[in-house]
RNA sequence: GGGCCUGUAGCUCAAUUGGUUAGAGCAGAGCGCUCAUAACGCUUUGGUUGGGGGUUCAAGUCCCUCCGGGCCUACCA
């Protein structure tokens, strides 16, 4: 029994998200509470939605909505989404929300006061036309090294020359396209993150089982070119959080907000006060899952995320923690994923290509993607969504090996024996040797769960599911019962408590099609296994259950080739 | 330009971190079974581990080089 703190990156309040950002954070995230949760220990999940920024602005007005109606709207829009796909959250909060001005506010006090805030007075590109400035890559012009007509101010897309936007020939806002542009002066606070830069190196060197992904991109930053740089921390918008000191005016920077990376992260915190909040609790409730002064020292905290989030949570982020100079607890375990790719290229929002989390739900169920996502999560390297892909796996898998066992196993039984468990025999070595080889592969399973390798863990449960069709095609009861009832009874038996084992056991992926089994096997309470044995016990002979509708239909070639053409893009 | 990651069977991925004959799933072939969602089980065909060179008793793994793919490069988030 230990406390798991949980956070999954905070998905971007811009528009729904697509395959892709579910299985970079979100579902991996719930799948690896669900299953701690299972294991008995005392976890606490958290997301939020990230509100902030010139996008979530652009968004809102091209919704022709208040930035703030609008993200009201599309959180619960994403809300919605996350309980469709079954992501047990305990809270969804928002980066928006009174918690997380105070907290961010808050630590911009404590950083002041550590030094580790600076005023700078830099120029920045200010558009007439749109009202606002324009942070680089929302700058178009040509690029002065290979004349490309649409470059962006930050790099130039088509010869990968890094610039800056006053280098652009005949600039205009991406935005509007007008070229009523003028360059200002404005005051901005700069988190002295080069500072820290010895004590981060130690921290990072200190996380000897971090992934190489992690640690090389934050070391790149650490010890690329001067080292670490600071980086502004407030901006010239009006949607987010106002510019203080705690509690008091910061002179000087009226007007001004937060930086939505200053306060994003911070919002793991505020997330869950707003969750303490949300359960009527008070404010130990949060600390101690936060501060180790309150009684966080004994938690465990792992953060998932895509690869481009890392250096926020490698660096700006721990800075933001440990410069502070309080004791919050700092990440135990950063659980990184690469992109995955949607047929051969990139998913793409504007292209209209790919599968939106919406569209997916309007399609199957959210076991079906659940399934499919984890098992071929971009762990190790970029991966691909193609339908025939999808179609395959979640035949075989969920359907066949799966599915079909649990209808063959269940209507057999009806057949011969009734809606019961039925009773006589006993279990003999068959039974053993199936016992022994589920005991060795649950603890692989465990180990890669524990290990948060997902792909490795969805691997060894298929073997479980295999070995119950192993076991049935050996024992045969269908033959056997022809000759000795008794004998074919304790066979159906146990394969009626595999069964129930397998609904406990494939709950972290397919929580619905779990419910479905234990629900249909009436075996709701059922735990976790302690013992494999015990546990193919726990149906007793006499106990009622009921035949369950196919748990997962079969996509046809047809459907596949339907969705693969309405997917396509334009 | 710089940094990092990556290339293994037709496809998707493993390989206890340098250690026997490189393994699984899918797809293909054959056989079996008839309880089941045309499902299941068994057997089986596929590999010069991107090319070349080196270190080592031993290389998919380490080094060099070439070729291909990807990510990041600090004001998108």
């Amino acid at each position: 029994m230990a406390r798991h703190l949980i956070t999954s990156a905070l998905p971007y309040i811009n528009g729904i998200k697509h395959l892709g950002n579910l299985i970079g954070s979100q579902l991996p995230s719930d799948v690896y509470a669900r299953y701690l949760r299972a294991r008995g220990h005392e976890v606490l999940l958290i997301c939020a939605t990230d509100e902030h920024g010139t996008p979530a602005e652009l968004a809102a007005a091209k919704a022709g909505q208040p930035v703030d109606e609008f993200c009201t709207a599309m959180w619960q829009t994403q809300k919605d989404i996350a309980d469709g796909f079954r992501l047990s959250f305990d809270h969804f909060g928002r980066s928006s929300s009174e918690r997380n001005h105070a907290l961010t506010q808050h630590f911009a006090g404590k950083l002041a006061d550590a030094g580790l805030i600076e005023e700078v007075m830099e120029k920045q590109v200010y558009s007439n036309a749109d009202g606002r400035y324009l942070p680089d890559r929302y700058i178009e012009g040509t690029c002065p090294n290979c004349g490309y007509d649409k470059a962006r101010g930050d790099q130039c897309e088509n010869c990968t020359k890094q610039l800056d936007p006053v280098d652009l020939i005949e600039p205009r806002s991406a935005i509007s396209g007008s070229t009523d542009l003028e360059v200002r002066e404005t005051k901005h606070l700069y988190l002295r993150q080069s500072k820290m830069r010895a004590q981060l190196s130690d921290w990072i060197d200190a996380q000897s089982d971090w992934p190489i992904l992690t640690t090389s991109i934050a070391r790149k930053w650490l010890n690329d070119g001067d080292g670490l740089q600071d980086r502004g921390i407030t901006r010239d918008l009006d949607w987010g959080v106002p510019v203080k000191r705690g509690a008091d005016d910061w002179p000087g920077m009226d007007g001004k907000v937060f930086y939505v990376w200053f306060d994003a992260p911070i919002e793991y915190i505020a997330a869950t006060a707003e969750w303490a909040d949300a359960t009527g609790q008070d404010d130990t409730a949060w600390q101690r899952w936060w501060r180790e002064d309150m009684g966080a020292d004994d938690v465990h905290y792992t953060q998932f995320m895509a690869k481009d989030n890392i250096p926020f949570h490698t660096l700006s982020f721990p800075v933001t923690l440990m410069g502070s100079n309080e004791p919050w607890k700092l990440v135990n375990y950063i659980k990184g994923f690469n992109w995955l790719n949607y047929e051969g290229g990139k998913f793409s929002t504007s292209q209209g290509r790919g599968i939106f989390m919406n569209e997916a739900l309007e399609i199957l169920p959210s076991d079906y993607w659940r399934w499919w996502l984890v098992s071929n999560a971009p762990e190790g390297d970029d991966a691909n969504f193609t339908w025939e892909g999808f179609q395959g796996g979640v035949n075989k898998d969920l359907a066949d090996v799966l599915g079909n066992f649990v209808s063959r196993v269940t209507k057999f039984c009806r057949s011969k024996f009734g809606e019961v468990v039925p009773q006589g025999g006993a279990y003999g070595p068959a039974e053993e040797a199936v016992v022994a080889e589920i005991t060795k592969r649950l603890e692989t399973y465990q180990a890669h769960m524990d290990a948060i390798e997902l792909r490795k863990a969805t691997a060894e449960l298929r073997a479980i599911w295999v070995a119950g069709n192993e076991y049935l095609q050996a024992a045969e009861p269908w033959a056997v019962f022809k000759t000795d009832p008794e004998r074919s009874a304790a066979i159906v038996r146990f394969a009626l408590n595999l069964i129930a084992l397998y609904g406990v056991l494939a709950r972290p992926f397919v929580p619905d099609a779990s419910d479905t089994i234990l629900t249909a096997m009436n075996a709701g309470e059922a735990k976790w296994p302690e013992d494999v044995a015990e546990a193919l016990h726990s149906l007793p002979a006499g106990h009622a259950f009921t035949v369950p509708d196919v748990l997962f239909a079969k996509i046809s070639d047809e459907d596949r080739e339907a969705l693969a053409a309405r997917f396509a893009g334009k």
